[in-house]
DNA sequence: CCAGAACGTAGGCATATGCCATCATCTTGT
DNA sequence: ACAAGATGATGGCATATGCCTACGTTCTGG
């Protein structure tokens, strides 16, 4: 039990945010188990769902993730009929995505999931506390560290 | 830019988590590029150089991941040489990694240029921001999602 | 001391993610 | 209108992670 507090790899960020995310990742799918989805992909066709047949670009962007890892990781989606691309008749590069009916009804399903994972994650640490890591992490999410750190 | 603050998919403390572990993620790869080692890779290389001969259960349950996926994580480690493998002679069930000269040195050299990304970091966040941050992610790795709700 | 339970790890299979090279498609300057 | 450059997506390769099963070791009851 001491490992947790051992010096040193509890002082890396990217160390802890991975540990983290392992740990929630792990609850979340549990509990998303029983819909056959990850909380991965349970989120990706939420984001697939709010968006507007969101062009693959636009995804990546959203989620802050590489594009090829994107494609791959649709694959299955689209293997297993929830989601289904297209070329965008403006621009065919663009490829847009969008929820089959199936996925529509396999994304309630996982909601309903998902509501629980949420609600117990949040009776454990607390809504405000949940409420203000969200933030910290967004903003993470939303960081440039390309800026250079002398400008101006 | 409208995506980063879209409902819902903000509202996920997983999805949110997982985002920011993309974003930090390459941001720390891309500083250890140099070294030739990843994030997880020197965070890895780091947790066995503080333990004494760890076996690879407890590096696993320090770092809260699967022992299998130890297990894969440490081949790439153990082809180019960084760490080695030996069975505890008191139990030969468990086996202790440990690392090799180059890895010492390799480690060394990546720890130097951790620094400068967790330097930059913490000067973008700030240095209380980033503890208190890893102090609730401390937290939610060490959470226990399996106590029951309503106990007592 | 032996058979079966318990423990620790390895392997196979699958998803998650990223980088880079490549290809297809638009956009633009001339 | 055409060639060069920019943009969006794919495929190949590699690591990161997890689950489940198989196998070797150690421990324990009889």
């Amino acid at each position: 039990m001491s490992q947790t507090t051992l010096p040193g790899l509890a002082l890396c960020n990217n160390a802890m945010l991975r540990r983290a995310t392992r740990k929630l990742g792990q609850f979340y799918d549990d509990v998303l188990a029983p819909s056959g989805l990850k909380a991965t992909q349970q989120g990706l066709l939420y984001q697939i769902h709010i968006g507007n047949e969101p062009a693959m670009g636009a995804i990546a962007a959203a989620l802050v993730m590489d594009l090829s890892a994107l494609g791959h990781t649709l694959k299955p989606l689209i293997r297993d009929g929830y989601i289904e691309t297209f070329a965008d008749p403006a621009d065919r590069r663009v490829k847009r995505v969008r929820l089959t009916p199936q996925g529509r009804t396999k994304l309630e399903e996982a909601l309903k999931l998902w509501h629980v994972a949420q609600q117990r994650f949040e009776d454990i640490v607390g809504k405000e506390q949940a409420a203000s890591l969200r933030a910290a992490l967004d903003e993470i999410a939303a960081l440039d560290f390309d800026a250079p750190p002398a400008a101006t």
